[in-house]
RNA sequence: GUGGCCAUCGUUCAACGGCUAGGACUGCAGAUUGUGGCUCUGCAAAUGAGGGUUCGAUUCCCUCUGGUCACCCCA
């Protein structure tokens, strides 16, 4: 039998996905909420390119992370320029702040951002190859309450989205003054063991040695519990600043865990760092968030020396969660008639009508391209309307429309011009 | 990037290697004149792609694509 010629039907790339009602009522409950909050909070929104510089991530995040030198999406131009899809979004703020000379308004500048990020990684649950970030960043600050302020703004979104069960870990990595000094410490304490660690360890060891930290071979569990912690180690400045970020943490009454373990997979952080997870184990892979200090960045990308501290929040990934919990959202309008229409003079004066209750505030659904009026009723009953509005030909003539409630079954005509009135009215009792 | 599992209408579940790939839900259209819920009828809708084995493949084999989980790592 001859097969029909079948044209190439497209598919999402592999890790893309589409957003689709309902799911985007999540999405845009979660979204508001963290723009209004961000706007209380004092933040003005950036936008920038989801296309840099390939050279801003690799000098920016780090030519040695993994997020780089693994995942990066790299586009080469006609001319030979590298170009990368953000793999996330500080080096392309950064990039801005210095390139549109805000370092010379009044400082902090509090910036958020809201968008896709790109990362050529295996995906998984919670793992997408193009996902979305909404993310804060204040430059020109040092000071401790910007990053606990930081932190409580995520403690508030959560919260407002209706996802209490999350925990806080908390950590501090020092500065260039003092964490080489606690890397060779590290370095010492594992040499001395590392017969006894796992494969993956010993790779560490050469490559990334703070990520010997968060290791969850259970043969390396007790020479972890037993190394020396960040926190030990810190000269007295970095010492200050973390103890006063907790103590900002403990007057807003924001619980958290001390971390030694928490190291994050970017190069560019110096002193507090945080990541946010869902306190149920397996129900959400990964980070839901986290951020840190910066105060370098700014620096190794070609400004003049500037604090910084910033958070990203993984949006798909709190939006499954929102999901899984049942947030209530409000996602349908709350149509409070049905403009049932029969005929092309009812249609005609029924769009008119619409105009009018629109005006008016009153949330009117329709099916116009319908020309059944069973089939208007039925979706009409199904949508759960109060009332149904139906103007038909003869309607149209007489200047009027019936007003049925939809429970009772109860109908009366009235004039058009007063529909408003008489729906208020109604709307009333 | 490596490995395990998986792939049928929009959704969900069927089909010993053999009849027109079946049901449920959803969708659409109807059940006489301009009125919804219940019910009934009809219609639409799928074997991810490409090869191979076979008289015959949704079913067995291979490749690809995608999903999922684990590792790596992260949001």
């Amino acid at each position: 039998m001859p097969k029909k010629k079948k044209r190439k039907e497209f598919q999402a790339l592999k890790g893309m996905r589409d957003l689709l009602p309902p799911d985007t009522a999540w999405w845009d409950k979660l979204i508001k909420t963290g723009e209004d909050l961000a706007r209380d909070f004092g933040f003005q929104k950036i936008e920038t390119p989801v296309i840099e510089d390939a050279e801003l991530f690799i000098r920016g995040t780090g030519a040695t992370t993994d997020i780089v030198s693994k995942q990066m999406y790299f586009i080469k131009t006609a001319g030979g320029t590298s170009l990368a899809l953000r793999p996330e979004g500080t080096p392309g703020v950064v990039r801005a702040y210095m390139e549109n000379g805000l370092a010379s308004l009044p400082q902090p500048i509090k910036l958020f951002y809201f968008g896709p990020m790109f990362r050529h990684e295996q995906p998984q649950a919670g793992r997408w190859r193009q996902f979305y970030q909404f993310g804060l960043e204040v430059f020109g600050d040092s000071g401790a309450v910007l990053d606990a302020q930081i932190i409580q703004f995520c403690f508030n979104l959560f919260k407002a989205v209706g996802l209490k069960k999350i925990n806080i870990h908390i950590n501090s990595l020092g500065c260039p003054q003092c964490r080489p000094a606690y890397r060779r410490v590290l370095l010492d304490y594992y040499r001395y063991r590392k017969d006894r660690v796992c494969p993956d360890c010993k790779r560490r060891l050469k490559e990334n040695p703070l990520r010997l930290l968060d290791c969850k071979e259970e043969k390396c569990q007790p020479i972890k519990s037993q190394a020396p912690a960040s926190v030990d180690h810190l000269c007295d400045e970095c010492r200050k600043h973390f103890k006063e970020v907790l103590e900002f943490l403990d007057e807003l009454e924001i619980p958290y865990f001390l971390n030694s373990a928490l190291v994050r997979g970017l190069d560019y952080y110096t002193k507090t760092i945080f990541e946010i997870f869902w306190e149920e184990e397996g129900l959400a892979p990964g980070a839901l968030g986290g951020g840190g200090r910066y105060d370098n960045l700014v620096k190794e990308l070609g400004g003049k020396p500037t604090p910084a501290v910033g958070v990203a929040l993984g949006l798909d990934r709190i939006v499954a969660l929102m999901k899984k919990e049942e947030v209530k959202v409000g996602s349908e309008p709350n149509f409070k008639v049905f403009l049932v229409q029969l005929g092309l003079m009812g249609k005609k004066k029924s769009l008119k009508l619409f105009e009018k209750l629109h005006q008016a505030g009153i949330l009117a659904a329709e099916s116009l391209s319908r020309d059944s009026i069973k089939a208007q009723m039925k979706i009409a009953d199904k949508l759960g309307v109060k009332f149904a509005l139906i103007l038909g030909q003869q309607e149209a003539l007489d200047g009027t429309v019936i007003i049925r409630d939809m429970q009772s079954g109860v109908q009366e005509t009235v004039p058009q011009e007063k529909v408003v009135e008489e729906l208020k009215k109604r709307f009333r009792k």
